[in-house]
DNA sequence: GCTAAAGTGATAGTAATACTATTATATTTG
DNA sequence: CAAATATAATAGTATTACTATCACTTTAGC
């Protein structure tokens, strides 16, 4: 198991938040408790008149550090992939094996997320959760022009932009890199919601990981003559 | 190109409506002005109040066909899937190969949608673009299993066992049939909406259709040794 | 051709949602 | 200690996602 840097703050895009959820205990709180909130009633029935009251203060406040419940997903979603790249540049540092630098990679996108204690205010594992559900609805939306341009997809552009590179290092040749790594994120994400709720979807292989095995082997094979 | 039967009436499970709205004429105009709406003004900012304006109808008619725009959204994705199969068992018959056969399958389900003139009031490009956007929001939801239970899906997973079937016939041994083949459907969809709107998330080339032939050479050399 | 039933339209109403605005009271900072 | 800032408390608004009622019209069965 790699071990961290402990207490790493994040950089998130200014344009997400109207203040900073991180500079106040208060910010805090409505993070640690919209990350639990939706994670037990879903994004749609999530309100901020319920988190308030959740996590003892006003509808109002709330609404100082984000204009919308969409621009708190959108964070919480950021947040998420630069977590990811974070683990992603941490993991595979070192490994000089292209293969085998790629492999690692694959694992740490696609692997089941466990507590991570460096962020103390946020629940890795529920957060994963959240995003495996919501993920793609702060992008297919018709604003998603707009919100482009104010960089909220960014992050996970450029998570992606670094895994097509490591395919890239391993067959420069290759002409799909950025296809073939939106398949596999958002791939092995939908292969957990299905395993969980819609399993004639997937093929749940009890004991091992399936997921990893399957998208690591699916990626190499794709890549490779 | 393939020639369809005429006249084809897809059916639906009758759960997800109150009253069939291929059983009348306000019902078409429902699902015709629908498609053309939430395709104009995307799924959210959709209402059945806006689309009882545009089709000269009330909020409460459109209520007496279906119980929320959520259900009608099911309807039209469930429309959607039932087509695709049809497409696909009507344009794979009588091919004796299966590895042939597996990738006029692959084409079927991943090439762009030209408009289909066997269904007089759909507008199958505006629902494949609507299909794109929203699909995923009829089961990212909290209520996923209540709607698995009523049947809501059964279309997406029959259609997925049958895609998986063919991928059997050419490798009874391949262990993933279910996952290769979500993973293809879903990521297609996904890269037509990154090439218009997200195009770092993909690799757009000119002139031939780059994602059908990704899938396609993804899915064989994902199956064959 | 009449009656009953079903379909549709017109209108009204409600609880909840997604905000905005205002004022008062704490807390922090210089 | 004063000034600025953060938060709480409260109220209000437009819109949404429905539900309910009643009247009118078309259709179907006898």
């Amino acid at each position: 198991m790699d071990t961290y840097l402990s207490n790493i703050k994040l950089e998130i895009n200014r344009s997400i938040f109207l203040k900073d959820p991180d500079s106040s205990e208060l910010g805090k709180r409505i993070i640690t408790g919209a990350i639990s909130l939706i994670a037990e009633i879903g994004f749609e029935a999530f309100t901020f008149k319920k988190l308030a009251v959740q996590i003892n203060s006003t509808e109002a406040s709330i609404y100082r550090y984000f204009e919308s419940k969409h621009n708190l997903l959108v964070y919480l979603v950021v947040w998420y992939w630069r977590w990811m790249e974070y683990r992603l540049v941490f993991g595979t540092n070192n490994i000089e094996d292209s293969v085998v630098r790629l492999k690692k990679a694959i694992r740490i996108l696609t692997e089941d997320i466990k507590q991570d204690s460096n962020f103390t205010h946020i629940n890795e594992k529920l957060l994963n959760e959240i995003v495996i559900q919501n993920a793609s609805k702060i992008y297919f939306i018709k604003e998603v022009e707009k919100e482009n341009k104010e960089g909220f997809y960014l992050p996970f552009k450029e998570l992606v932009e670094r895994v097509s590179q490591l395919i890239l290092d391993c067959n420069k040749n290759f002409m799909y890199p950025h296809m073939l790594v939106t398949s596999l994120i958002e791939g092995a994400r939908h292969q957990r919601f299905f395993a969980a709720n819609l399993p004639k979807l997937t093929d749940v292989v009890k004991g091992e990981d399936a997921i990893v095995e399957f998208y690591s082997n699916m990626v190499l094979k794709t890549i490779l003559d």
